[in-house]
DNA sequence: GGCCCCGTCTGACATTTGTCATGGCTGGTG
DNA sequence: CACCAGCCATGACAAATGTCAGACGGGGCC
């Protein structure tokens, strides 16, 4: 047999990542080389261990999923990423495609056909849940230009006007105006409204 | 020795559910005797099997973890509960404790640690992360009256006060005061930004 | 080059939202 | 009972937000 595949286990709930690295040692050619709880250290156990393939969750404290494997792809090119996510967002699927991701499936998957999969990453191949990538299809591209995302992504907190515009160094007429657009172009009420579906569709 | 502790595990994600099941099936003196991914289902499974503990996950489709901990009680009292938690909120494990829950911790903790609680509610003691705990102390009671509640919740996905009246069945004014007074106990900026504080100390 | 479309940016105006002062009602206290 | 405290409810006014028409500049196209 050949030497087994090495996976590097990124997640930040403890209770996930040890069953997950015990379901897979029980796969006879996969092996757990590195396990990481924040991003960060997802990438510093890359570094360390240079695994085959990484299993990153899409939403850990100090770097997603994504930046990481962003990250990844420059440092160690051979590395394959497989993305594991509770809640999928279209805009993160596509996101995750532009940074070299080589896979995208829901945490609703069993152990077994997560195993499968990293075979699947791990010898070349691509593969994204299909309910996930119809769901990116539907949703589409985002119709929101650079600025309007930008000031909706200001105003994500709630923040009011005259702060976003000082931060994105605009004049409030302006940044109002971008709102307006956003929302319009989002069917929403308002620019609040505006926020939460930007959100759902993963477009901020 | 005495038979073994039956225990039901809830979870939407497979992944964690099966992964979690195997693991607990190491232990000699567990045994998972059925598994849910929904609210309703983890309730039928309850009934079919009378587990002697059931380790819910806090958020699920259909019916959250304490709203299946509420049933639960007056059906199964002899059924202790354990709340499983990825986010945990401060107003969620107060209503936890007040629907009869014996346990409630978060998704970091280690497999080996969750079997060790499982025991230690099936032998009638209590247990709350003491992390958690210290959570929902310091951010307290909730100072929002219900009116002020109600409004904020319809106020939630950013409708206009127009609309938050009519379904609240309230002049305009008043909506608006209601938000103002709420935002103002919060501390926050606009009533958006209250509506995400409130979400966040699990007030709504 | 000349044209047109699109994104960027702005101020003026209409609408919505937040704040305040006030009054009625209920429940606990002396 | 009389009193006070707190919640509920409202309208009037001030402030923030949303909408509009339009100016400027760059990139694609004939």
């Amino acid at each position: 047999m050949t030497t087994a595949v090495r996976v590097l286990l990124a997640d930040d709930e403890h209770l996930i990542r040890g069953a997950l690295a015990a379901l897979l040692s029980l796969e006879e050619d996969l092996v757990v080389v590195a396990e990481a709880a924040t991003g960060p250290e997802a990438l510093a156990m890359a570094r360390a261990h240079a695994p085959d393939v990484a299993v990153l969750d899409l939403q850990m404290p100090g770097a997603d999923g994504v930046k990481v494997a962003t990250s990844l792809r420059t440092e160690l090119p051979g590395c394959k990423v497989l993305i594991v996510t509770s809640h999928g967002r279209p805009g993160h699927l596509k996101r995750a495609l532009a940074a070299g991701v080589r896979g995208f499936v829901p945490k609703t998957v069993s152990a077994q056909r997560l195993a499968e999969l990293i075979r699947t990453v791990h010898a070349g191949n691509r593969y994204v849940d299909p309910e996930l990538a119809a769901d990116a299809i539907s949703a589409g591209d985002s119709p929101l230009t650079a600025r309007e995302a930008e000031v909706l992504e200001h105003a994500a907190d709630g923040a009011p006007v005259a702060e976003i515009a000082e931060r994105a160094a605009l004049a409030e007429g302006t940044v109002r105006n971008y709102l307006s657009s956003a929302a319009t172009k989002l069917g929403a009420e308002n620019r609040h409204a505006a926020v939460r579906l930007a959100r759902e569709r993963g477009w901020v």
